[in-house]
DNA sequence: TTTAATTCATACTGAAACAGTAGGATTTCT
DNA sequence: AGAAATCCTACTGTTTCAGTATGAATTAAA
């Protein structure tokens, strides 16, 4: 069980974009010297936080990216949820041969990763953007 | 973020061998054919499960696999760790160039990810293997 | 004593997913 | 005009996953 690095970076570069927020658009090439993430990956990712418009764009030179609301209301779940697909632990749902769906009723295990399923992203959902940046708002910069 | 099959299935068969504890050894054959998992990727699994003393094995003809301590002693965390390797969120202990490590300190998500850590897998500390057991000890059979 | 059923052990493999790269087009500030 | 940025989409090497495959060792039963 593992997290993957798209949603992870996202988180960072909300973080990162939530620190400095306060000076205007922010560029990804600055996200990317600061927070030591790909260019090219920020830019697929982004594109993806801006559908779910949980940032803004601005092009051009001296543009970049800005929040669209502030960091207080910003839920990690949402952030993840944009870029990160899914928190996959039933298996039930896609037909799959193996393990489950071997009844058309529920494997014994469903249940369980049901409950898992809200356990993380109940963690997710209560926890703001702001709760990450206070912590670390003198440690970076 | 999903689950693997691995801790999934290994799951499933040590929920399926304590449902069926009272008849003696359980065979592999037995729980592939009810939990629909192959034979040979269940011969893998038990042989972690009982390097870490989950189940017992008896050899030979009429022979197959044991729960070594009651179900209600036995936690999905134990079930988990012994196959499925581990719950991997934290990206800077091994390192990666990328996103972490990049200032010989702690990135800006360290702690969020820390966190979940410890939120996933209290989870599982705190169930059973009998938990599951109960709510299915009428379906199955 | 032979056969069948089982665990044990290890090596291999096809397919998919991941984590990016690459290359270019478009927009806008200076 | 030129530089700095976003936008867009296709491609790709590597690793991981989920299982196969094969054979040996052990033991109950016929
Ligand atoms: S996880 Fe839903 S049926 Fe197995
Ligand atoms: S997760 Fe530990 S430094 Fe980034």
């Amino acid at each position: 069980m593992k997290l993957k690095t798209k949603g992870r970076y996202a988180v960072m570069a909300m973080a990162d974009l939530a620190i400095f927020k306060d000076e205007g658009p922010i560029s990804l090439t600055d996200i990317s010297l600061r927070q030591n993430i790909s260019l090219a990956y920020l830019e697929q990712i982004f594109i993806k936080l801006k559908q779910e418009n949980l940032v803004k764009s601005v092009r051009g030179a001296k543009g970049g990216y800005v929040l669209e609301s502030p960091p207080e209301e910003i839920k990690i779940s949402h952030i993840i949820s944009a870029v990160d697909e899914e928190i996959k632990t039933l298996n039930c749902k896609k037909e799959s041969k193996r393990g489950c769906n071997n009844k058309s009723s529920k494997c014994i295990t469903h249940n369980l990763w049901d409950q898992l399923d809200q356990h993380i992203n109940s963690f997710f959902e209560k926890i703001k953007l702001q709760d990450l940046v206070k912590k670390n708002q003198m440690i970076d910069k």
